[in-house]
DNA sequence: ACATTAACTGTTA
DNA sequence: TAACAGTTAATGT
């Protein structure tokens, strides 16, 4: 996790639980917490004019909620929405940066999980930009797989829905369908049962 | 609730 | 103009 759940719960910070769906912050929303995931799924994303939705990120235990928004003075650009039954750990601005400059390795971690987070995001917007959506879909499931200590083939299930795969590519569910298809008939991946192995 | 298929439409190489 | 991705709708698990 990213910052130990008991130095969080010393320092200031509340659980507080969230359903399905349930909008833990918006757009334009301002910024008064960190966030931290001690349980569940959460979504990163925006809704088009068309209302058609792009996910960002969906992440999980331990990881933080915009966090880079706590760095600058402005309000979140993303809706930040609970995908299972979620606890989160809220820790007020204030506590968190009195946080960062009693405890530097604590800073550290941080900036190290916001590297991370840049990194997914270079790859993606390349992977987003390339036509092939094949391509697309391969670069993310790659992606996803690559956090597993276990890098042998068809180890690996995806537990992300065909239509949230969609949604992180920018594609519609039925051309991730066609593009999951292709691959297993290249044999990069195996699918049993509906859940993709890679 | 999620995955798949089919038939159709528009875009593009 | 053939291929292919999105749309819609129906069907399958």
């Amino acid at each position: 996790m990213l910052i130990h759940e008991n130095i969080l719960m010393e320092n200031g910070a509340s659980i507080k639980n969230f359903k399905p769906k349930e909008i833990i912050f918006e757009e334009g929303n301002l910024v008064h917490y960190y966030f931290q995931i001690h349980q569940g799924e959460v979504k990163i994303n925006n809704y088009n004019a068309d209302g058609t939705e792009f996910i960002h990120n969906i992440l999980g235990d331990g990881q933080s909620l915009g966090e880079s928004s706590l760095f600058n003075e402005k309000p979140y650009p993303t809706n930040s929405i609970a995908i299972s039954d979620c606890k989160i750990l809220c820790l007020p601005k204030n506590d968190f940066f009195k946080l960062l400059k009693e405890k530097p390795e604590i800073s550290v971690a941080v900036i190290h999980y916001i590297s991370e987070r840049m990194y997914y995001k270079m790859i993606m917007i390349k992977n987003n930009s390339v036509k092939n959506p094949v391509e697309k879909v391969w670069t993310l499931l790659n992606y996803l797989k690559s956090f597993q200590f276990n890098k042998d083939a068809f180890s690996f299930q995806i537990r992300h829905t065909r239509q949230e795969l969609a949604c992180l590519t920018g594609l519609a569910v039925e051309t991730v369908i066609r593009s999951v298809k292709i691959l297993e008939k290249e044999h990069k991946l195996l699918i049993q049962n509906g859940k993709i192995f890679i």
